[in-house]
DNA sequence: TTGTAGGCGTTATCAG
DNA sequence: CTGATAACGCCTACAA
């Protein structure tokens, strides 16, 4: 793994040998300092240009002793919307404050999440901002405690105490069942995933509200979790819908389980009599046929929000405190949603 | 615009210090290096561990005189899914060698393209990847030419000699088109975008080259270029269903061109009647309906092949000749194309 | 307006 | 095996 040396290139020396003036004149122009006449300035500047002098970045840190105008992001997949959009958000708001953002995937693996927070934390980024994160990674505590800002987004850090901005997931899982019920929904039922998983759990307790709201408990009949493909998601609907009580209403709380429901529905050719509400995650839902409720996250929002927080932190000497935002995810209204019961 | 000074960190001086070794030992410590018996090894991990000790790339690049183990890659838009699929395969490919992506969206703005490229120059990456670059970019030119290692992805940058990856756009266009042709079709209309840009005079040069193969000229009446959103595809199309000779096939060299000429033909009501291909780049006229056969651009694999390139410039001592390799886009057949002439 | 001296944290070289 | 010492390219401080 031998990687090769880049093309020698001029230093500041050289570009001051060139023009016949010392280093520190160089250092003047490259960095818009005051203090250098137009000629000398002129002079050097065709330095630069002739011999295609570029400022080491590395050594600049170095001499500063400050972060470099960069901050890390690290994301599950870059190929994945979800993620892509939260990096546009922090994107857009950092670059107002001069910060590049520099990112990498790391496939829900934690060891190419560790690998790729200390390549950043190497590289002396100014912030890191973290979506999607797998637990328990005591790097990110450490950093957290050595003074790294950091931004957790999409879901907490159990036991890291950074800012953290999140989807409203319970709440809007709530008002979405609510309106179910207000429907006059009374067997509902829940498909959902493992309830380790933090987003899972949150819209677990979601529905729970609403019933709760309601003055109802949920019928453990009607609460299927671990769903974690499409398959077992068509799979549990059959069952639901096989019961001696079959729900008139289902939540599904992630895009895929989404998707197995309306497969299974459409198969027993009860799309149109069963109203249906999906937890839109990446999204993918939103464009199924017959047009789906669903509840849809603000990507974008959560990166720009999570951009906001960082900058907020770095640019301020105070030590804030851990913030937590919540971003609101929407209620999209659709046909499946305005089904009524039997 | 003043970066907030990071935490002090310790530093190897400060290791060595702790365990009472001197400042090499630590070095090589951190580095796997040889020559350590346990006992001070041990004791000088330990220091690194209670201090918190982080080494600093920015030092460590300066010192060995290396780029650092860091690849660039710029794209239009980090939560365009082209670009996302990109930056995976060229993850997928350079992680194998120890590289890390730090990818950077420029938003088709040539001046914040020219500044990530100089953040990514001044960072001394190993290499940089750009997709969709904005042309005439002289900092790409100079880079290439300075000996940086730079690869071109889904099209061409005019005067720079660098490799460079796209799909098979005129040939994979050829090909659908002349299947139209088989299908007995003699007035096919084709949409494409601005001539000026380097993907839409090549997919119009396939089109070209089909009615070629069959002997036959483009009708300048069906060829409608510089189209850039589904409004003016829309428009476009109820004009051509209009003419005196309607197309019975339809060429979209864009997939928002797709979207407003399927919605011009279902408006007419003769989405059944008239044939039609999508080039489809994002992809997005993939889950239409009803179904459209469209060529789907493979992201991954452009993405793989870029880093293969760079990967095989990066580890060679020779200076390779600037390459050039097609991916091929997939022809994905659907009804819309086996609809034949009246 | 310009230049000199010293140091940033690491690695490479060479001596113990 | 271990440790001084000199770079690396740049910036800050302080002269001139």
């Amino acid at each position: 793994m031998e990687h090769r040396a880049p093309a020698p290139r001029p230093t500041m020396a050289g570009v001051a040998k060139h023009a016949g003036v010392s280093l520190k004149t160089v250092s003047r122009v490259v960095n818009g300092e005051p203090y250098v006449s137009d000629p000398v300035a002129e002079r050097v500047r065709a330095s630069i240009a002739a011999l295609g002098f570029r400022r080491d970045g590395s050594a600049r840190q170095l001499a500063r002793r400050t972060a470099g105008p960069i901050i890390g992001y690290v994301q599950v997949d870059a190929a994945n919307p979800f993620f892509g959009a939260v990096a546009r958000g922090l994107e857009e708001v950092t670059r107002e404050h001069g910060y590049l953002v520099l990112t990498g995937s790391t496939d829900a693996d934690p060891a190419r999440e560790g690998r790729l927070l200390e390549t950043l934390v190497e590289a002396r980024v100014a912030g890191i901002v973290v979506a999607a994160a797998e637990g328990g990674d005591d790097l990110l505590r450490d950093e957290v405690q050595h003074g790294t800002a950091i931004v957790c987004v999409d879901r907490p850090l159990e036991g890291v105490h950074c800012d953290t901005v999140t989807s409203t997931n319970r709440a809007s899982t709530r008002e979405a069942v609510a309106r179910l019920l207000d429907r006059g929904h009374r067997h509902i039922a829940f498909l959902g995933g493992a309830p380790s998983v933090w987003t899972a759990s949150e819209r677990r307790a979601g529905f729970a509200d609403a019933l709760a709201d309601a003055g109802l408990q949920a019928d453990p009949e009607l609460v299927v979790e671990r769903v974690d493909s499409a398959e077992l998601a068509a799979d549990a609907t059959v069952r639901l819908l096989d019961a001696t009580t079959p729900p008139t209403a289902v939540f599904a709380a992630q895009d895929r389980i989404g998707l197995g429901v309306v497969r299974a529905l459409h198969e027993a050719g009860v799309q149109h009599q069963v109203a249906l509400v999906v937890f839109d995650d990446l999204p993918l839902a939103a464009q199924l046929e017959p047009p789906v409720a669903t509840i849809v996250q603000d990507a974008l929002d959560l990166g720009r929000t999570a951009g906001r927080l960082l900058i907020e932190r770095l640019e301020t000497r105070a030590d804030l405190p851990p913030r937590y935002v919540e971003v609101p995810a929407r209620f999209v209204d659709r046909a499946s949603a305005a089904i009524g019961p039997p």
